[in-house]
DNA sequence: CCGCATCCGATTGGATACTG
DNA sequence: CAGTATCCAATCGGATGCGG
């Protein structure tokens, strides 16, 4: 971290790299991400891609991200209903988390 | 993230961003990689400067660290027993994600 | 189509006491 | 000093069935 000042003696939701680790944290929850980041979509497009995943766990997700206020719903009007998730900017602002956590990925797998 | 090829459609433990993701997973794991990224440590001093963390989990923590490979023990001669922990190569190529996290993490608190 | 409610097994973390 | 051994409470994630 950049300095060492105030340092944290235990977790501390208030501290960033909790915040930004609480963002991600869960199963699946980079993976619907990474989907989003792709572009909108709805329920059952995000179910489909992640087919693995189950309605409750995806719910769990998006009601999460929706609650840090990474996602955005949008109802759209007709019969059957559908729904529109999408990154808000602050969702916007994960990008070059994920890409960081791809590349030291990417690094330690090379370390064996 | 980088490309899409290679889509995964589930939680894959050799997708890169699952790798450095359960390297720094955990509760107390970051800390402890924070301590370490100021410089080796025995058991006791991480423990001293995280003192609400129970022997047992920083145990856990230090030997799954050790099985990722990116901390090295080395055992003091001597009475009482005294332990080194430090960071291997490969735990210091996990600087720059926990700076992007906490850089990620201020940018969300900011939004608020 | 879009979820929510329920149940349940597995994993996790904390407290505590004890050993080499 | 540096851990290990137990036990326990809480959280998490998967399966499934129902409702708006």
């Amino acid at each position: 971290m950049p300095t060492e000042a105030g340092r944290t003696r235990r977790p501390d939701a208030d501290c960033p790299v909790e915040v930004a680790l609480s963002a991600i944290s869960g199963r699946w929850t980079t993976l619907v991400l990474r989907e989003l980041m792709h572009g909108p979509s709805s329920f059952g497009d995000l179910a489909a891609r992640l087919p693995e995943i189950s309605p409750k766990v995806l719910t769990e997700r998006l009601h999460g991200l929706r609650a840090d206020g990474l996602v955005d719903r949008e109802r759209l009007t007709g019969f059957p209903v559908r729904t529109r998730y999408a990154l808000s900017p602050a969702g916007e602002a994960l990008r070059p988390l994920l890409t960081e956590l791809y590349r030291t990925g990417e690094r330690l797998q090379r370390r064996r």
